[in-house]
DNA sequence: CGATACATTGAACAAATTCAAAGCTGGTGG
DNA sequence: CCACCAGCTTTGAATTTGTTCAATGTATCG
């Protein structure tokens, strides 16, 4: 796995230092990388899939507060601060991840310009990322919610459940349904089914 | 103005040249610090007040998408990135405003190395805070919202309009009222009448 | 004493949630 | 190959909750 591909700023040696110190998994949808309360012994590198950040009230339920796509940290800010999260991180989708040993990754990243100046540069683009989902999640009508969510991440909405989607938007998947109908009515969206050929027969059928 | 108790780790030089670079402003409550779209020329802090982080939508709705307590910059993050930035600030209430000029700032920022990894801290922090925030906003429930507000800010429950309080928390200043009045009679909150006393009529009364 | 800005209240309304039930779909075992 | 099960999705109806808009109340300041 090319580790310069997410870590540019840093040299062949430095590359291998990292590869030395980490290991990559792989998750499967629903697998849990983190609980509130645990201790960043670790620390994780999204790689490939989708992570959903969140929280469970007094009462049991979720509340999600951000979804996470590769290449990124995820807690990485509890790793900084050196504080067990204060979150939970959860697999959306099948992914594979990069897992850190925090003691070396800190180590290193305290004597290393250039990866604190890369770190800089990430930690910047996840608070722009930040305001941007909060933007998304305060809209209150789930119509435009949804629209918005299929318009910036069509991937997503085709691959995920849309339990999942749901989850990510904070709404309930009745809600979803219902808010799809809509659009569909509405003409923005178009249903398509999927016709699929299958050769053999139409070759069949035209040689009769 | 005593720089050092916002940037530690920085020495009495590197203190005085973020001096010369820089100057103290006072805001008023209402005052907009920057627009959306606005090049970020100045990067600034804030050591007094409460200010607004907000995105106007089409149909000319603010949404608050979080609030900055001092000692804190304000859209950093754009900054850093060498964006316009995305959003827009405003003061809550009157404040004071450390102004930076950009250019010299993060110029200062590459070269020193204490300096980015208080920068790294500083972000680190901000992204905890923002999860935060968003955990608030997220709670649909309005009771919870206000209560929740009220525990971990009450200073600014007692310093801040009705109207600010209702913008931060994302919902109308009727909600607010009723949901305090809710609160009241549950007894989660109490009303205390402000007894002012004038010593002067006091005074003259006992001399009668 | 207005005037102005802020706060509260009421009634109608809008929109999402909840809960229960029914519909689909893909996989498993007989 | 069919029947059945489990998990996900859809639908309906009742309910809850916040918003909107209009009106009234309250306080402060020249």
């Amino acid at each position: 796995m090319e580790y310069s591909k997410f870590f540019k700023s840093l040299n062949n040696k430095e590359i291998s230092y990292l590869k030395s110190i980490s290991k990559i998994i792989e998750r499967k949808e629903g697998d849990i990388i983190f609980w509130e309360g645990d201790t960043p012994k670790n620390t994780f590198f999204l790689i490939e899939g989708v992570v959903k950040i969140y929280k469970t009230s007094n009462n049991g339920n979720d509340i999600t507060l951000n979804y996470i796509l590769p290449p990124s940290f995820i807690g990485e800010f509890a790793v900084i601060k050196k504080i067990s999260y204060p979150i939970s991180a959860e697999m959306e989708s099948n992914g594979k991840l990069i897992v850190f040993e925090t003691k070396n990754l800190t180590k290193f990243l305290d004597k290393n310009r250039n990866f604190m100046r890369e770190m800089i540069m990430y930690l910047a683009n996840k608070i722009e990322k930040n305001y941007s989902y909060c933007e998304d999640l305060m809209e209150k009508n789930a119509k435009k919610k949804v629209a918005k969510f299929i318009k910036e991440h069509e991937d997503l909405f085709f691959s995920l459940k849309h339990t999942k989607i749901a989850s990510i938007l904070n709404i309930t998947p009745e809600t979803l349904s219902r808010t799809l109908r809509e659009l569909k009515n509405d003409g923005l969206i178009e249903e398509r089914k999927i016709v699929k050929i299958n050769k053999s027969k139409l070759e069949s059928l035209l040689n009769d």
